[in-house]
DNA sequence: AATAATAATATGTACGCACATAATATGTCA
DNA sequence: TGACATATTATGTGCGTACATATTATTATT
């Protein structure tokens, strides 16, 4: 005599994802409502409801009050990277890591930087380069902005010894962040910092970050040619 | 005499979260239990747990049974992107969408596309190029192979009218998708059909999606000059 | 026939309880 | 002291209920 188990929303949120896998409800199909699935799984809303909202949240599911939940027509690839922090990153290949400051000042945020940052008034900031090494080769060169009226702290740092984004995520957390990805010739400089040809393709990250409306610091990071950016789902 | 208001997990959430970015909660340092939080701010154990959840898949927070909470020390900034189907990405901009078939040939697959897609033996594919426009102008370049052993109609889709990628997603949903972002210095070819010079920086999209284990396709696009990634969190 | 008020309905949330699970801490024995 | 078994504990999950909320469908009104 089988002993009854009790459903995991892990098991409801396989079968519906293999329901739609199979195409037993095709994209743009309306799924029966959360009560009735629980019904013939024999198990409670609640746990439909959480396999649901995981389904929803990859992007496989729409949901809406009243409308039920639809099998979306097109589904977005939805993809989450991590970006590392530039140390464990390199430590993590098994290669050594190593920092160094190439430039540091104050100075007025250009108007590019505040249109970053979306300030009003342009602000008093700390301008500072870096590089970043694994076994002594570049690795990623940093240009980064940060708000000193935010952090004011930052100018008591010794960064030629201190990595500026390793302090401000332990300092500073942020409570947004903006993210852009873009490809990019190098220049003359960029090129002699990377040990690149100029000319050559290097893949750019921006971000910039906020606490609250609060600027804390913009940084455009260029990689070698060679580095990829990954995420699997 | 006010009226006790029942907390949402919102509510919780934002507390926690503003605990966490005024520093009351240090990196590194260990919350109270859920079971004290939810005495704390007088509301469920349920409730604090739904707002915990939603901290740690942010990022924010690291929970382990028996374990607690705590501060993640170093918050790895996690982005989504939402890899949009490029007819929609086009007009969202407001710009007419195009497409245009280049080429299309049965073919036996190459090791790169055999390993992009992990499978053991080699197996017949298809194999498809194709460039998305907006405004006549070239907006993506996409070469892709299809595995016709998983994907035997697609053999009978007229792919000079009707775009690869979207008949893929509406007819063979994938349970897997590996992602990756680079930058890559045109060639004589890719230049032509993107109408940019050779040796421009182009940004590129390699993707490759299973159902199951089954392979579907694997995707390289590339963009001409100025394409950008976005997220923002 | 168009518009506004109203009812109906599927999902979302809060609560309290019981129990499961995975770590960690503790204790036992060699 | 070290290895292993055992107890402890914080988070994770499932259930049933009640009610909230957002939309859609219906009806009443002009």
């Amino acid at each position: 005599m089988t002993i009854a188990e009790r459903l995991t929303w892990r098991d409801v949120y396989d079968t519906i994802q293999g329901r739609i896998l199979d195409a037993t409800y095709r994209p743009g199909a309306r799924l029966p409502r959360d009560e009735d699935i629980a019904l013939d799984l024999g198990c409670a809303r609640a746990t439909v409801q959480r396999a649901m909202r995981a389904l929803a949240d990859e992007g496989l599911i729409e949901r809406k009050r009243k409308g039920g939940t639809h099998v979306l027509r097109l589904p977005a690839t939805r993809a989450t990277f991590h970006i590392p922090v530039a140390r464990l990153e390199v430590e993590a290949t098994g290669a050594r890591y190593g920092y160094q400051l190439v430039s540091r000042e104050e100075a007025d945020a250009p108007r590019a930087v505040a249109a970053a940052l979306e300030m009003r008034a342009p602000a008093r900031m700390l301008h500072v380069r870096a590089l970043h090494l694994a076994n002594q080769r570049p690795y990623l060169f940093e240009d980064r902005w940060i708000c000193v009226e935010t952090v004011p702290e930052i100018l008591d740092v010794d960064l030629s010894r201190e990595n500026a984004n390793e302090w401000l995520l332990q300092h500073r957390p942020y409570s947004r962040c903006d993210l852009r990805f873009f490809a990019m010739k190098a220049a003359a400089d960029d090129a002699a910092l990377l040990q690149a040809e100029e000319g050559d393709a290097l893949f750019g990250i921006a971000r910039s970050t906020w606490n609250g409306s609060d600027p804390i610091t913009t940084v455009t990071a260029l990689a070698p040619p060679g580095y990829e950016m990954h995420s699997r789902a």
